[in-house]
DNA sequence: CTTTTTTACGCAACCGATTTAGTTAGAATA
DNA sequence: TATTCTAACTAAATCGGTTGCGTAAAAAAG
């Protein structure tokens, strides 16, 4: 019932008899100020019940200590330890994590990167929907001065920070292990290669890992999901397992298609690592509880969260104007485990 | 180089010789602008690439339309489906998202419910820390007429919104379940049992369910985790399943101790379900992926979310005094698989 | 005991949108 | 023609901190 108003800070102005210049100064330790006054200041402001008021704040200082992050989905696991990874570096900082989910839909993230911006974030981390191609909708931001970093599914042709991983490299390594494992006919499941995506970086690397030692790239062995989901996985990984001439190699381009060709390998008897050697990409929790064991590809996404974040804040910091947006790239590496093991 | 000054309403009613207060409303359709007054200005705005100024808006109103999330981490499947039905839900009426992860730290979780306070958020959604007790830091968004809603860990003595499940219900329901599959000596995995939490009730669920049932309550059957991680559930089911007198059904307070439990078996020889019939907890995504698949209990995240923002939403659009805050329960099920199939 | 410097603080504009309480011009009514 | 209404605006206060600039008082220098 109480319409308990805020305690701003002119009411410790008028409590104290100073002005509220002195009182935001002394809430800040200023220098200026003398340290009996902020001592003062800051007990009445615990009294009193103070909340610093960050639209005000924000409002005039034009800058809201607050990034905004624009991804596809929040339930894939390498998502959501991407965002808990910009979160604690974000925090660190004293910084907030607005989340918006673009679903993959391009109209989504027009009016998501419309509505941050309207939000004033001080800084946008994105990884682009699976459809988006032109990306004129970030150009705010740049003209603004607003720090960008994509991260993962990034644009080919825009200035920005950058926060990725060298997918072909790691899928020639993920490739050329198996190969090393002795496998001949190697197959591969990758997803929605119609859009310029990383899973063509991908799948790429695999195809010029074959043609360096001299396998055929063979059209049946691609298997191009519309959706990464386990079902529609499963169902491509009976194919591939049906085939006649059968592989006895599987680079997926993530390890939920990884785990999918496991299931299927199994209900068909067929032996996983001995008969059929996998591996994913990712390293998400599945892979080491899947049995056997799945080998993968490391994907640091914490550490890409935490890195996108830190970008941002040194951006605001040092908002040195030099044309030049480095590229981050991180570190993955062949992570062996039981389903790609030589006998 | 070019300081772009965002486009105000100020610009707008200079350029059309207005008040800003007729542009404020001609952008919001207010009923005593003139139609054409407000297609010139509405078209001016999208020439001049007008944004429009949350945070004044906000500071104005005293409303920012934005819910802030306080959860332990992001990383859970559970918690990552709450985050996403939150999110759409929210967005779905112009609202953002902030997000904050406690980690389960109580102090964390106190300075995060301060910082979300001083954001003026409009509403807040929040799933306790594995270790808290106290629930002070909360008291000043009830002060204020902030809603607040808790979901799935929630305070028991603190008169707010709440979306639950039944715990107890849900795990005497597993129980029986397994109890009608033949099983006589049921173990059960639980978590940070010194903290009056969710788990303890569950625990209460299954122990009620065997005392029903006639069947004795055995200590050595039940396990308690300091942490809910794979390695310490694993390393839980081992010492379990190498008890002399063995268990033949398990009931786990969520999925990843299930799936510890059946990897145990499967490395002892023990055959799921036939020797040993396990049942898990939240329907995670990897319920349906290892092998057998796992029964569980549904656990409706991503509705929880929605729910929980709706229930904030609602709340801000008819701030009803009335002190008693309902409790929303959500339904649970059992969900046969393979795990728990009598033979 | 002046003059200069330093310290510590006050004044008031400012950020950009919203909103209350008018005001004006033209239409409707008498 | 005078009066009342109404539609369509406008002026100005407001939200709560922040900050450039100004100034009084105390300290240091001369």
């Amino acid at each position: 019932m109480e319409e308990n108003k805020d305690v701003t800070i002119y009411d410790l102005a008028e409590k104290l008899k100073l002005a509220t210049s002195t009182i935001s100064r002394a809430l800040k330790d200023h220098p200026t100020i003398s340290s009996k006054t902020i001592k003062k200041v800051k007990k009445m402001a615990e009294e009193m019940g103070y909340v610093p008021n960050t639209l005000a704040a924000g409002l005039r200082g034009n800058k809201t200590n607050t990034i905004g992050v624009l991804i596809p989905t929040v339930t894939q696991p390498f998502l959501s330890s991407l965002i808990s990874g910009i979160e604690i570096a974000a925090r660190k900082s004293g910084y907030n994590v607005i989340i918006m989910q673009s679903h993959d839909s391009y109209e989504e993230e027009v009016s998501m990167a419309k509505s941050l911006y309207s939000s004033r974030v001080s800084g946008i981390i994105c990884s682009l929907g699976m459809k988006t191609v032109d990306t004129t909708h970030f150009q705010q931001f740049v003209n603004n001065n607003i720090p960008i970093v994509f991260v993962d599914r990034v644009p080919k042709d825009f200035n920005t920070f950058r926060v990725i991983i060298d997918n072909h490299a790691a899928a020639y390594k993920a490739t050329v292990h198996l190969i090393e494992q002795g496998c001949k006919r190697i197959a591969h499941i990758t997803a929605g290669s119609e859009f310029g995506n990383l899973y063509n970086e991908r799948k790429r690397g695999y195809i010029d890992a074959l043609t360096k030692y001299n396998l055929p790239v063979e059209k049946e062995l691609i298997a191009d999901l519309k959706t990464v989901t386990y079902n529609e996985a499963l169902k491509a990984s009976d194919k591939l397992l049906d085939l006649k001439n059968r592989p006895d190699g599987l680079f997926a381009s993530g390890d939920i298609m990884a785990v999918s060709a496991i299931q299927s390998a199994k209900k068909r008897g067929i032996r996983v690592p001995e008969d059929l050697k996998v591996i994913g990409f990712n390293n998400d929790p599945i892979s080491e509880i899947i049995d056997p064991n799945l080998s993968t590809i490391t994907h640091p996404a914490a550490k890409m969260g935490q890195m996108s974040a830190e970008i941002i804040l040194k951006s605001i910091k040092f908002p040195n104007k030099d044309e030049v947006k480095e590229i981050t790239f991180l570190n993955t590496e062949v992570l062996v485990r039981e389903s790609s093991k030589k006998i």
